[in-house]
DNA sequence: TTAGGTATCTTGTGATGCAAGATACCGTGT
DNA sequence: ACACGGTATCTTGCATCACAAGATACCTAA
């Protein structure tokens, strides 16, 4: 897979997963995972740049095996990015897309 | 619009449409422009990437009121490079809307 | 001669994904 | 007791690529 066509997409996806439930750093991997490769050196420098930002808070759980969970949680401003991320993201891609295909007249 | 985005998605963008016609590189930025930002900045590094490559070729043509235009053009390995990149984006494009739509299933 | 449109190119900066490794908890098997 | 593997978090150094800003230079028109 490209690495470049990462850049800047994983965000809106952690953002996205996390609108629908509270996740640790790993889960979100494993999630992620399922549709496109992420590794672990690149999801808690994203997770400490969202909380820097004000997207998430986070509070510790315990796991039955393994170190305690630290569980991200969007805030109000977290779900307000995720929605215009997504937004973004949909009129970028459908720009790429009629770019693509010829379609080349800004009206299309 | 998210810089991110763009990384490796205009290399794509730039191979697709000189896959319909040799353009110069100020033209290219004229073309791809009518859907996504990009500057001059971007375009000339990006173009002598791909001849380095061996994905284009160039050839120089007077122009009427202005300097030389230095036309690309595509050749059999950037034709080819450019099939493959287009597929590889679709896919990652359907990917990452299966995401965001929380279909989050590897079959779906 | 001055200004502006056309055209190419370089330099330095910033953002972000990744590999690799450090750290540490816990249960199981030997 | 001990080692191992799975779980879980985090950091460091590196590579890639888009951009702003500016340098250079050609040509036409005011």
């Amino acid at each position: 897979m490209n690495i470049q066509f990462k850049k800047g997409v994983l965000e809106i996806c952690v953002l996205s997963v996390l609108a629908h439930k509270d996740c640790y750093g790993y889960e979100l991997v494993a999630e992620i995972s399922k549709r496109i490769d992420i590794s672990e050196g690149t999801i808690y420098p994203l997770l400490h740049r969202l909380k820097d930002d004000g997207h998430v808070t986070t509070y510790l759980q315990e796991s039955a095996g393994g170190p305690p969970r630290k569980y991200y949680r969007l805030t109000e401003s977290g779900r307000k990015e995720e929605h215009e991320q997504k937004e973004e993201w949909t009129r970028f891609a459908a720009s790429v897309n009629a770019l693509l295909e010829g379609k080349n007249h800004a009206a299309d």
